[in-house]
DNA sequence: AGCACGCCGACT
DNA sequence: GTCGGCGTGCTC
C-alpha cells in the first residue's frame, strides 16, 4: 500500500510506502511523519492511499502517523487544489500557508492530548448585548437579504460612520440562530481590539479570532476547536483564515474589501483571500457580503453589471458629519519658501489650535523611516544596497541605514566613499523625519509614531492605538497603519503630509489606491458631534484624483478610473498573470526570460508583454525579469495556465536553467 | 524552500 | 595543513 503526500515543501506531492502495521491508521486527511531528502523529517497530510508504486525511484516508508481522524476535510482538500491551481503553484506551498505552524511539526505525544482545547473567553463584555438597529440601518439590513435572494454575493458600499459594523452583526446573529458558521474577515492591520471586543460583547464565546500576530499556539487551538465537535460559530480572522474547517458555513464578510493586503504578495501562494473567500462560500452554498466605504473598481464593476447585489448605506450617524478638506499647495509654498521643513503655516496653525484646545492630532505620511533616502552634498553619492537594486533608507534612531526590500542593514559611513565628505543631505522624508520636526515645533505635546518599525513586537500596534484613544498621546504620526477604521472621538485634525507622494508610482492601480488611503485617513478626522478638519498638502492639487477626494466622490473617481482601464485594456476589463524569473546570474536570466516570452509569444500573441527589469531589478542578489501575459476576458484562462506551465517547464528543463527560479502572479494587486 | 556536498581564503 | 564561506543540485 502507497500513500501521497503533500510535504511542506513546493512540490505536489510524494509517494511512501505504508508499512502493514500503519496501513488501518493512514487515510486521506491524517498528518504523518516521512523521512525526506538526506537526513530531514517532515510532517506531511495524506492525499491519497493507493496500490500503485512510483517507478524509477526508491520509496521511503510513513515512519508515524499523528492523528486518529482527519484534521482536513475532503472540502478543505478541494479549496487547497483551487488556490494551487488557479494562483499556481505547488500544493506544497498551499499546504504551508494553511496550517499554523504548530500543526506542520511533530510534537510527538503533546498534540495526541488533543490542547480539551483551553477557552480563550477573557470575560469581557456581557454577551447577547445587541445594539438595535437604526432606520436605515435596518433598510440594509433588508436590502442585503433581500439581495440574497438572487445573488450570492452582495457589496455594502457604506461610509464612513454609516454603522456597518452593527449590519454586520445582526446578519451574524440571524445565520448562527439558524446554526450556521459564519467568517468575519478583516484585513491585518484593521483587525484592532475595538471590533474584537465588539464582537466579543455580543458574541461571547461563540467567537474565535484567528490573527498573526498572536501566538502560534492560540491559532492551532482554534485551528483544533474548528475541528471539534463543538467549533466557535464566528470566527473573525486574517487573510489565513480562509484555510480553517468549517463545519456548516452560511455567511462570509469581507470587510474593507478594497484592502490590498488581502492579496498574500510573498511567499506562494499568492493568493486574494478575497477571491478565496468567495470561492470558499461557493463551496458551502454560503452567502458571501462585501463591505466597504471605497470598493475596489473590481468590485464595484461586478456590482454595476449586476453581477453582485448591491446596498448602498450613504447616511452617517447624525451627529457625524463628513470633514471639511482643506488643500495646501505645497508645490507653490516651496517655491516661495513659506514650507516650515515639512509643514505648512496652515497645518501648523491647525495642530496649536487643536493643542490648546485639548483635541488630538494625526499626521499621516506614508513612508517610514528617517528620509526616503540620503546623498552626498558634494558629490551626490547615494548608498545603495549590496544585495538589492534600491537606496538605502536611513533611520537615525538606529544611525543605520536599511533596505526596505532584503532587511540588510548598514552603517552610516562618516565620509562619502566617493569623495571623502563628511556631510551628507537627506532627500525624502519618513515618519522619523515628521516625528523629530513635530517635536521642535511643539516640544510640550506628547507625540507617537506607528509604522512598521514600533510595531514589531506582539501588542504594540494595540498599545500604541489603547493608549492613543485613552489620550496619553497628543500626535499619532503614522503610515497607513492610522486609516483603519479606528475611532478616535478627540482627533479634531488630520494632516496629510505628501498626499501625491503614492501618486506617480509606476502602476494602473496608483491612482485608486491614493484615493482608497487618501479617503480612510480623512474619516479619521471629526467623529463624534464636531466637524472634523483635514489638511491635505499636496504638490498635485489641480488633479482630478485630489478634486475627487476633496468632494469625497467616489463615482466620479470610479468613471475616470474604469474609463482609463478600458482604454489600456487593464483589469477588470483582462486578466493578468505575471511571470518572474529569477537568476544570480545576469545574462543568464536575460536570456532565459527572452527565451520564454518569445515561446509564449508562439502561442499567446500580443497578450505576452515583456521580458521587461521590474522597478527593482535585482533582490537578495537574485536578478529579476517579468514577463506580463494580458489575457482577455473572454480567453479560456484554465488553457493558458496549463501551456504557460508547459512552457516554463520546457525551459527549465534546459541545464542551463537549472537554478533559474520561476514563479507566477495571478491576479497582482 | 532546506540541506548536503563540494571547491577556495584566513587561521591554529 | 584544515575550518568554513556559500554556489549548485536534489528531494518519493
Amino acid at each position: 500500500m502507497f500513500a501521497d503526500i503533500c510535504l511542506p515543501v513546493p512540490f505536489e506531492s510524494f509517494t511512501y510506502l505504508v508499512p502493514p502495521a500503519l496501513e488501518s491508521q493512514v487515510g486521506v486527511g491524517v498528518r504523518v511523519v516521512v523521512p525526506f531528502g538526506k537526513s530531514k523529517k517532515y510532517v506531511g497530510l495524506v492525499l491519497a492511499v493507493h496500490g500503485n508504486e512510483p517507478q524509477g525511484v526508491t520509496v521511503k516508508e510513513i515512519e508515524t502517523v499523528l492523528d486518529t481522524a482527519p484534521i482536513v476535510t475532503t472540502l478543505q482538500l478541494d479549496f487547497w487544489r483551487w488556490i494551487a491551481h488557479y494562483y499556481m503553484c505547488p500544493l506544497g506551498d498551499v499546504f504551508k500557508a494553511a496550517f499554523p505552524a504548530g500543526m506542520k511539526k511533530d510534537e510527538g505525544e503533546k498534540k495526541r492530548r488533543r490542547k480539551n482545547i483551553v477557552e480563550q473567553f477573557d470575560g469581557t463584555g456581557c454577551p447577547g448585548v445587541q445594539n438595535q438597529l437604526n432606520e436605515w440601518q435596518q433598510t440594509a439590513f433588508r436590502q442585503i437579504q433581500d439581495s440574497w435572494q438572487t445573488h450570492d454575493i452582495t457589496l455594502l458600499h457604506g461610509v464612513t460612520s454609516s454603522g456597518k459594523t452593527e449590519v454586520y452583526i445582526h446578519l451574524i446573529q440571524q445565520y448562527i440562530d439558524k446554526g450556521k458558521q459564519v467568517l468575519y474577515l478583516l484585513p491585518e492591520i484593521a483587525l484592532t481590539t475595538q471590533i474584537t471586543n465588539r464582537l466579543r460583547a455580543v458574541f461571547g464565546e461563540k467567537l474565535g479570532v484567528y490573527h498573526s500576530k498572536f501566538v502560534d499556539a492560540d491559532r492551532v487551538a482554534v485551528y483544533l476547536k474548528q475541528l471539534s465537535g463543538s467549533p466557535y460559530q464566528l470566527i473573525l480572522g486574517v487573510r489565513s483564515s480562509v484555510f480553517l474547517p468549517f463545519r456548516d458555513l452560511g455567511l462570509v464578510i469581507v470587510d474593507e474589501e478594497h484592502e490590498t493586503s488581502f492579496k498574500q504578495q510573498d511567499p506562494a501562494p499568492r493568493y486574494h483571500a478575497r477571491a478565496a473567500a468567495v470561492m470558499l462560500a461557493r463551496q458551502y452554498g454560503a452567502k458571501t457580503l462585501l463591505g466597504t466605504a471605497t470598493p475596489s473598481i473590481e468590485t464595484f464593476k461586478l456590482a454595476q453589471d449586476g453581477r453582485y447585489g448591491y446596498v448602498r448605506m450613504d447616511r452617517r450617524f447624525s451627529d457625524m458629519q463628513m470633514p471639511d478638506i482643506e488643500v495646501v499647495d505645497i508645490k507653490r509654498l516651496k517655491f516661495q519658501k513659506r514650507m516650515k521643513g515639512s509643514f505648512s503655516q496652515t497645518l501648523l496653525d491647525a495642530i496649536d489650535e487643536t493643542l490648546k484646545a485639548g483635541g488630538q492630532v494625526i499626521l499621516f505620511q506614508n513612508r517610514r523611516g528617517f528620509s526616503s533616502f540620503i546623498e552626498c552634498k558634494n558629490c551626490g553619492w547615494v548608498p545603495r544596497c549590496e544585495h538589492c537594486d534600491v537606496s538605502l533608507t536611513f533611520h537615525k534612531k538606529t544611525n543605520a541605514l536599511t533596505c526596505h526590500y532584503c532587511g540588510s542593514t548598514y552603517m552610516l559611513p562618516a565620509r562619502c566613499p566617493n569623495c571623502e565628505e563628511a556631510s551628507f543631505m537627506n532627500v525624502g522624508l519618513g515618519t522619523e523625519r515628521i516625528e523629530e520636526q513635530i517635536r521642535t515645533f511643539f516640544p510640550e505635546a506628547r507625540v507617537t509614531r506607528m509604522d512598521l518599525d514600533t510595531t514589531r513586537t506582539q501588542n504594540s500596534y494595540s498599545q500604541i492605538i489603547d493608549a492613543f484613544s485613552r489620550h496619553e498621546s497628543d500626535i499619532l504620526i503614522g503610515t497607513q497603519m492610522v486609516s483603519k477604521g479606528l475611532d478616535f472621538d478627540n482627533v479634531h485634525v488630520v494632516g496629510i503630509l505628501d498626499a501625491d507622494m503614492m501618486l506617480n508610482l509606476p502602476d494602473f492601480r496608483s491612482f485608486e489606491r491614493t484615493f482608497h488611503i487618501l479617503a480612510q485617513v480623512a474619516g479619521r478626522s471629526g467623529r463624534k458631534g464636531r466637524k472634523g478638519r483635514v489638511i491635505l498638502q499636496t504638490r498635485s492639487a489641480d488633479s482630478e484624483i485630489i478634486r475627487d477626494v476633496v468632494d469625497n466622490n467616489y463615482e466620479e473617481m470610479y468613471r475616470t478610473q474604469i474609463a482609463e482601464r478600458e482604454l489600456f485594456r487593464y483589469p477588470p476589463f483582462t486578466r493578468l498573470i505575471y511571470v518572474y524569473l529569477l537568476h544570480r546570474d545576469f545574462h543568464t536570466v536575460e536570456h532565459l526570460a527572452n527565451q520564454t516570452a518569445d515561446l509564449l509569444r508562439k502561442s499567446l500573441g500580443l497578450r505576452v508583454l515583456g521580458p521587461d527589469c521590474p522597478p527593482v531589478g535585482r533582490v537578495q542578489s537574485m536578478h529579476i525579469r517579468k514577463i506580463i501575459l494580458k489575457m482577455q476576458t473572454s480567453d479560456n484562462v484554465a488553457r493558458t495556465r496549463q501551456l504557460l506551465q508547459s512552457i516554463v517547464g520546457q525551459v527549465q528543463a534546459q541545464p542551463i536553467a537549472n537554478s533559474l527560479r520561476v514563479y507566477f502572479d495571478v491576479d497582482p494587486v
